[in-house]
DNA sequence: TGAGCATTAGAGTGATCGTTCTAGCCGCGA
DNA sequence: TCGCGGCTAGAACGATCACTCTAATGCTCA
């Protein structure tokens, strides 16, 4: 079920990620995902808007499961966080550094314009960061300075695209997981014996 | 000189801020800046690119500069890049949550697009980066230390840019900062004596 | 004053934008 | 077999897009 409605998500994540939000045109949309303008409208009675807002629940969703599985399978805590800067970085150039996030684009330009869009990117990368904080915690690091190495983390990964895709080298990606993952190895070290996990 | 020249770079630059590249048009443009479109086209015969790329290379030394006076005025090197993180909050929270930076925006939407801006975009964020380095290496931080944490910085300022925005909420940015700053003190720290400089 | 050129004015171009609308297709329950 | 509702098809709408073009303007320097 939703077949029609899925590929018109994944066609329009597609060209998000390309030529940004404004500079995708729904004529475009229906050609990628073989979806008719009425069937665009059938499944996002609101538009494009509505589209946007389905693109990022769903990426949103999708990103977070993905840090969940990375991190899980770290070796270590302290490395969880760090193999997702270097998959970021393999995945950019793999993709001809085409955008691997729509949401951060998508927000950049349009959070002074429409809310419901604002709030949606919002939603999922605050989901992002209370993903990097529980996985911080587990590790026994206390929640402030998890969240916050949370943020950091989603602002370097989300900056550092901006960065790698201007000048088409994805090796800031590894460079900046490099310094985020010390601030996390001083925090994990920090830590009450007591509260950590993991070996 | 270059009056209407200067008039047309400084409406696109408030334009691109608030409704993005794609996002503002022309007729935005010349109504903004009293120009009309002749004079648009005068000035920058290539259109629509050549007037971002204007942009971009402008804001872009401005933006150099205003690192260099803030740092500058640091009581002390540690504390440099942490007062530019405080001031991006500071002019986020005043001006109602304009993106302070069309050159993030900018890049993330037409990066896979235009040469030129992708260029421009590269050029103007290394000249920040190439700053970072220079106030980092002065005191007494090793290059290749002073240039990954000149990186991180402003990843984590553009990405700083895109979460703040999306919450409405701009503390972000010093959270961040602080973070960023721990790592500075660090290599600071570790600095050969005789390099170092500065109080 | 007058020639020459940088600049401005703004109507007009075809293309494309997001959206609306009506007609028809399809599979399923009775 | 019939009817109905979910879904598709795609033409059409007015608005707006980046851009072009021809004239006219105003400033400079002789």
């Amino acid at each position: 079920m939703g077949s029609t409605r899925d590929k018109i998500i994944t066609a329009s994540n597609e060209l998000f990620r390309r030529y940004g939000y404004n500079g995708t045109s729904l004529a475009q949309i229906s050609e990628a995902s073989g979806a008719t303008t009425g069937s665009i409208y059938h499944f996002f009675p609101g538009g494009k808007v509505d589209l946007g807002v389905a693109v990022v629940n769903t990426t949103g969703s999708i990103y977070r499961e993905l840090f969940e599985a990375i991190a899980g399978a770290a070796e270590n805590p302290v490395n969880g966080v760090y193999d997702v800067f270097v998959g970021a970085a393999a995945t950019l150039e793999e993709t001809d550094f085409i955008d691997p996030c729509p949401i951060g684009t998508i927000a950049r330009e349009v959070a002074n314009v429409s809310d419901p869009l604002r709030r949606a990117a919002a939603d999922a990368m605050n989901s992002w960061i209370d993903a990097v904080t529980a996985h911080l915690t587990a590790a026994g690091v206390d929640d402030d300075a998890a969240r916050a190495l949370g943020e950091l983390s989603v602002s370097a990964i989300e900056g550092g695209f901006v960065l790698a895709r201007s000048r088409r080298d994805a090796s800031v990606l590894v460079r900046s997981g490099e310094q985020v993952t010390k601030l996390i190895r001083d925090a994990v070290d920090a830590a009450p014996l007591t509260q950590r996990s993991g070996t």
